[in-house]
DNA sequence: TTTGGCTACTACAG
DNA sequence: CTGTAGTAGCCAAA
């Protein structure tokens, strides 16, 4: 386990020189600190490649414009036809919401919310994440009957279906943009509409969610082990939200019928990360600015450059992983001055070194079912891997960041 | 009852 | 600093 430590390189002031200049082949081989001149140095960098993973404003107000229309015609669709969806509501999710978004706004997560009431959960394996889910009377939503399958459990895949086949249908009417919906990925619990903008392409992830007020299940009690950082209220108040549910195959399924249900937990941690602090006012303009996003966007950076360059040998690994840690991290670290501004470098190098471990123990918890391990011991190679890449890369001054592809 | 509009607020880019 | 997007809470119209 890591132990906060305190201080770090000397606090230069703000990385105010933008733009990173390439670090052209600056210490090579050499390690984080050699001399006063070398720990002037790294601030700048880091500071400089964040600058260009923030999200442009143009770039911005154009992609949400074109996927608040979409998405809103979609819901008026949806809600007008009588296919059983008549309640649905929408909520934004992951990291463009999160506001951790990197690079370009061309990644959306749009969940699709049906709230209904008195279901039972089921656990179908060991993970605790997937369910099967019941209704112990005949659900309060008659229209939910016609999702049932026959042994009364309500069938994701019907459902996914159904959505899908009115989603594809009402694109067409959408005016004045142009929407694809992409084939589904097998067990995906999202269906992929493509937004044809001027230059690229916009993907969204619709996900229906079912939204469930009742307390959450026992595989979560252990979980959102928030007390030494949020605080116990705030743990009481996020396990008083609903929980949800979205339509996600488990693979490892024992006899594979597709009804599965996944625990989703976009909603709290979407609230956590937008009130991330120990003190309350932590980056409030009145406040003090810590580094807890910066560090995430980083490590999603170099994961993603990594697995530009190794995608084969690091198929396995996606931005929940580092989410993941980024929590774990906000645990271990639980405190603002942990995480000072001014101390990037150093607060990126603790939470690279906790990442670092989980992928030499291929030790991962999800943060709110800690039985579940989102890193199998099967993929121990593909760990080991991932975990030399960002060693090499440590060790050199993060040379992937300065790189094209 | 549900909905959508209005307002006030925050985060963030520039 | 200003301007924009997202969000929550409130209220009135459907």
């Amino acid at each position: 386990g890591g132990e906060p430590r305190e201080g770090g390189p000397a606090a230069t002031g703000r990385g105010r020189a933008a733009k990173a200049a390439p670090a052209g082949g600056r210490r090579p081989g050499g390690s984080a600190e050699r001399g006063g001149e070398a720990a002037a140095v790294p601030p700048l960098r880091l500071r400089g490649v964040l600058s260009q993973l923030s999200l442009g404003r143009r770039d911005v107000s154009e992609a949400s414009g074109l996927v608040n229309q979409v998405v809103s015609h979609l819901i008026q669709a949806i809600r007008g036809r009588d296919g059983g969806f008549g309640s649905i509501g929408r909520l934004g999710a992951g990291s463009y919401y999160e506001r951790v978004k990197i690079s370009e706004p061309n990644e959306f997560d749009i969940m699709l919310v049906m709230p209904v009431t008195r279901i039972q959960l089921d656990e179908c394996d060991d993970t605790g994440a997937y369910y099967y889910l019941t209704f112990k009377r005949n659900p309060k939503e008659k229209y939910l009957n016609r999702f049932l399958d026959e042994d009364g459990k309500l069938s994701a895949i019907k459902m996914r279906t159904a959505l899908k086949k009115i989603i594809k249908e009402e694109v067409k009417n959408i005016k004045d943009v142009e929407v694809t919906v992409k084939r589904m990925k097998a067990g995906s619990p999202a269906i992929t509409l493509l937004i044809k903008k001027s230059s690229a392409e916009i993907s969204v992830d619709i996900i229906l969610a079912l939204e469930v007020q009742q307390s959450w299940p026992l595989s979560t009690q252990d979980g959102l082990n928030i007390e030494r950082w949020l605080g116990r209220k705030v743990r009481r108040e996020l396990r008083n939200k609903p929980i949800y549910l979205v339509a996600k195959q488990n693979k490892k399924e024992k006899v594979l019928t597709g009804n599965t249900w996944r625990l989703s937990f976009s909603h709290i941690e979407k609230a956590m990360m937008n009130n991330h602090g120990s003190i309350k006012t932590c980056c409030e303009t009145d406040g003090a600015k810590c580094c807890r996003k910066d560090c995430l966007k980083l490590l999603k950076y170099l994961l993603e450059k990594l697995k530009m360059k190794h995608a084969k040998e690091l198929e396995k690994f996606c931005s929940y992983h580092v989410k993941t840690a980024f929590f774990h991290s906000c645990v271990i670290w639980p405190n603002d001055t942990d995480w000072q501004y001014e101390n990037l470098e150093h607060c990126f190098q603790n939470f690279l070194g906790y990442f670092l471990r989980c992928l030499q123990d291929s030790q991962l918890p999800h943060f709110f079912i800690p039985q579940y391990n989102l890193l199998s011991l099967d993929d121990k190679a593909s760990s080991n891997f991932l975990s030399r890449q960002i060693n090499y890369q440590l060790n050199n001054g993060f040379p992937i960041f300065q790189q094209e592809y």
